[in-house]
DNA sequence: TTGAAAGCGTTACCAG
DNA sequence: CTGGTAACGCTTTCAA
């Protein structure tokens, strides 16, 4: 009696057979309800909990699904992984999570162990969805598997982002509108970050079209929130820029703070905001940490498409979602004038 | 061939029997190398993966964790995960995760869920440790837990965390410093959060050793990011406060966006940052949304604290870690000063 | 309406 | 050094 209670301790107890007990659990409307208390009378007696592992291993389904995000450190994953882990509370399935650190190498691993808990299916942001060898191995095990975040050139991948180029090449384009001639776009490693990569396309388009020659980038390690260096000559050499296009709000939020550092004021808010004579612009997320995102948004509707696809009633396909550019924080975002440059110093 | 293979086809492929191929995986010491390469080769052959459900079933540790937080929308709670996280991948544990969206009704269900799982242990933040049913059920089943953020009254109970009224005892002290007499504090429901109760009890400890009669209260729902108009009065009535002390550093961002709602300037970082006129301080994260943040290695030591736990070689018990008001960030809440209340309208 | 029994994939004991 | 085999707790078919 040391063990914990099993389904043959509560049949021995309720007098009735193992598999009416399990039928109690599993199908209550196919048994008498006087059997039914009487196992339910054992069941609380004994403090019976079903082992959902003896469940997994028997049944094809594990009802589990496992997420793999780069970290939560990020607010935007966070809240992904909040909008998936409510979704899935109220499907009652389990989450199973996994952080891969941005690191690419560890994605293979952290999938593995995954689908050695033999997953329902996967809900996976990537450092690089294209030629990736996690989602090879994915199609291959025929796993049911969505992206997040990820913009992926396959067509036939399941996978719901905002369209990175797009949002980058619209908020750019927003700043040009503004009289800035000379913008820095600030991003994450691209070997990291597919999405990075996509954005600078975005940001590389709106200027070609402009006529604007000059590209800064500056690249910066993941987790980096340090700009004062990197941003030092961009802000205050020569030929200084006049805006920054900065492609997560937490490198946005960064650049701020670098700014105020350079002694340029910042009258924005907490939220990625305008800068006197310098311009912030950050993507995806109207205001990092606001209760509601649109992140778990997502993450919600990734855990419904997933569930479609494990039912197989719906076949991988790309879901964009619009961006928030024209959301009230993120208009600040583009307060700062460029004539002004002569901004004050704290 | 068309479901996953097993130990058993393994053993079939190499011509060795089950047993082997299983001490191949467990103990690869205990077999020749000859054999291993066999076994291996064949694993690899035929793409076998080990079915971690099977094994859980077996042995009496399923090298599982269960973790509860309120909500990943809240990048302290979101940090400490990946600090679990990333311990736990480090160990090779599996991480549950579940969230209770601050409601202790769904606590319980959670963990019963967790329980079910049969995972070695877990780390809760729940909405009251004290008089908590989750305790008394988690202490009754023996299983090992850790609290994270919480503070029980209780000693023998195994706890991660900020002396919360301290904390908020000292930054309300920091304020009077600077001269003010009249203090808000913003804080959660007390119902979901014992940690808003002891900040409070905090503040108001503060306040009474330094003879100030009024104290000021404005309670928020959880998530609730708009302070405007709960702040009017206070901010703008006939007696207005001077400060504003707020329980966390979510709130204290909304503090501001509604000090500058209502005309406040406010020159402050990103981070928690001061007013003018307005001093406004957040407890525990210096800096929101930084990459290294405290709480994440405050996650990462509750995941340790918890397996020594689990293999028996620790006792539950307390450990209070400093806060960070003495950081640079977080003194910027006092940059304020209440002599200059007549500040600037933006 | 109920029960007996055959596994699910693994571990670990005990023989050989 | 290797293999046979009995569990682990559960679901589910087939009979009664």
């Amino acid at each position: 009696m040391s063990s914990k209670p099993t389904m043959r301790d509560v049949a021995r107890k309720s007098g009735l057979s193992i598999a009416t007990v399990s039928r109690v659990i599993n199908f209550p409307g196919e048994v008498p309800a006087e059997t039914a208390e009487i196992v339910t009378a054992a069941m609380r007696y004994l403090n019976y909990r079903p082992n959902i592992n003896g469940r997994r291993l028997k049944m094809s389904q594990t009802r589990t699904v496992g997420v793999l995000v780069p970290t939560l450190a990020n607010p935007v994953f966070a809240t992904s992984v909040q909008g998936i882990e409510q979704e899935a509370n109220i499907e009652g399935l389990t989450v199973l999570l996994t952080s891969s650190n941005y690191d690419p190498e560890r994605e293979m691993g952290a999938v593995s162990a995954l689908l050695n808990n033999r997953v329902d299916g996967l809900i996976l942001t990537l450092a690089n969805a294209d030629n990736n060898p996690v989602v090879d191995l994915l199609l291959a095990e025929k796993i049911p598997f969505v992206l997040l975040f990820n913009q992926p050139e396959r067509a036939d991948i399941a996978a719901i982002s905002v369209d990175n180029a797009k949002s980058a090449f619209d908020i750019t384009n927003a700043m040009i509108a503004k009289g800035h001639r000379s913008l820095v776009m600030v991003a994450g490693q691209f070997e990291s970050s597919d999405r990075s990569r996509q954005r600078y396309d975005g940001f590389c388009r709106a200027l070609d079209e402009a006529g604007i020659e000059k590209k800064h980038l500056v690249q910066v390690r993941f987790g980096e929130t340090d700009l004062v260096e990197p941003l030092r000559d961009l802000l205050l050499g020569p030929d200084a820029v006049t805006g920054i296009v900065c492609s997560t709000d937490m490198l946005a939020i960064a650049a701020i703070s670098a700014c105020r550092a350079h002694g340029l004021s910042v009258p924005g808010d907490v939220s990625v905001g305008g800068i006197d004579g310098i311009s912030v612009g950050g993507l995806i997320t109207p205001k990092l940490c606001s209760a509601v995102q649109p992140t778990q948004e997502m993450g919600r509707q990734a855990l419904a498409f997933l569930r479609g696809l494990i039912k197989g009633q719906t076949n991988p396909q790309s879901l964009l979602l619009p961006h928030h550019l024209s959301d009230g924080d993120s208009i600040g975002a583009f307060r700062g004038d460029s004539r002004r440059r002569s901004s004050t110093r704290v």
